[in-house]
DNA sequence: CGTCAACTTATTGTTGACAAAAAGGAAAAT
DNA sequence: ATTTTCCTTTTTGTCAACAATAAGTTGACG
């Protein structure tokens, strides 16, 4: 699609990038680099540098001489990674209640304008996709690079992967709900009020991927013993 | 020192992290790949795969076919990165308070009570030096694997480099003091009150390394103005 | 004298081959 | 039949050479 990437490793990140978080390359599967290199028509090289971005991004797992794995689903770690989800980006709200631009409000206002005509309309695809686009917006705007990049960098392809891999096709129309009223608290510059919608809006979010996380492994648990018993 | 690593990323990646920290690589240099790999001894591959670790922990900047620098140190992002810090160590404080074992009890304490008596023999070598260390050990109790590779495997080097780089010949007795607060909070089960008093530490540990890397960047303009002078 | 352009040099990106380590399987011993 | 040991195979780690890109330099032109 996007042409300027210059270096091999841009160009095939985001597919290998997709195909975990998508399920594709299944979680806990391991990952040979010459397969992985010859399915991209490149060499070991770049794709040893794509696997270790990879890494960072904690999507795969690394152990030396014994090769990566993709990350495995958990409710232990799905619970971790939102707690630490909730507390930075309670903070990045916080931070952007008092650093927001005109523009930056603007846009957050646009889209979520547009989340609500999608909610009565019932178009739920849109809903499920701009879901992260909306807290990337308050990501962005917070200021602290650092934050930003620890959210946008280190745990959002995580959390992408949790979303993705447990997503049905219910109705997330109340998290909207939430949406508006945490950007009323940003307009209305209550930084702290912001904090604590935020981290409630992702601790709802949390309990319900947590039920559908449960739900997949109980499945998951009952084809494989289904599996056991037809190969004897 | 430690034979263990068996890779060769591993063996040299310590070397150069503390190169970097302790400024015999200077911040704000360019790094070259070939000489760093002859330096010690190795090919580039290892070297980039180094080099790219160093960039996850914040201490290089890496930019497509123009290569690595190290890191600035600049007040500005000096009060994102313990913004961040003090708001994730707040928090792994007040987790660890929850979960901490009679076993990390005793060490702490144990650590704890070294670092009053280095107060009386004004061993301020050992302070300095068992400073992090305090914070290790709280992080290790939070129980949040996400939470402690976030601020140990991405914050903390950069930290480091920041605190050796501006650190001089003064006291901080005061720090232990604050220590023994916290150490006190955690000990009575007072989770809200551990993660407080943890931030207001960081934040003084944060104003003490900014008046110092202001100073630094006096005196390294002074130097440079100087040296203009000179090559005229 | 300064500026732009073409050229040269240096540095990074990429590749394929080789070395070392781990995983898997077959045969022998208990 | 089970375990252990050795061997084979696969996979990762490392290296040195080649290609592509950016940086630096020289020379011509305004």
């Amino acid at each position: 699609m996007t042409e300027k990437s210059k270096t091999l490793v841009d160009q095939i990140l985001a597919q290998i990038q997709n195909s975990i978080i998508t399920g594709e390359i299944p979680a806990g599967s391991k990952i040979n680099e010459q397969s992985l290199a010859k399915q991209y028509g490149i060499s070991r090289g770049p794709t040893r540098e794509a696997l270790q971005t990879l890494e960072r991004q904690r999507l795969v797992v690394r152990v030396p001489h014994v090769g990566a794995r993709v990350a495995k689903l958990t409710v232990n770690e799905l619970n971790e990674l939102y707690q630490l989800r909730s507390v930075l980006e309670g903070m990045a709200c916080e931070l952007a209640t008092n650093r927001i631009t005109q523009a930056e409000q603007h846009a957050l206002s646009a889209l979520l304008e547009k989340q609500e005509q999608a909610v009565i309309a019932g178009d739920y695809d849109f809903l499920q996709q701009s879901e992260i686009d909306f807290h990337y917006q308050i990501i962005q705007a917070c200021g602290n690079r650092h934050l930003q990049e620890t959210l946008t960098g280190s745990l959002y392809h995580l959390i992408r992967m949790y979303r993705y891999q447990t997503s049905g096709n219910e109705r997330p129309t109340n998290a909207i709900a939430e949406h508006r009223s945490i950007v009323n608290a940003i307009i209305e510059g209550d930084s702290e009020l912001a904090n604590l919608l935020m981290r409630r809006h992702i601790e709802r979010g949390r309990k319900n991927t947590e039920i559908k996380l449960i739900e997949r492994q109980k499945k998951q648990a009952a084809a494989e013993t289904l599996f056991a018993f037809q190969s004897n």
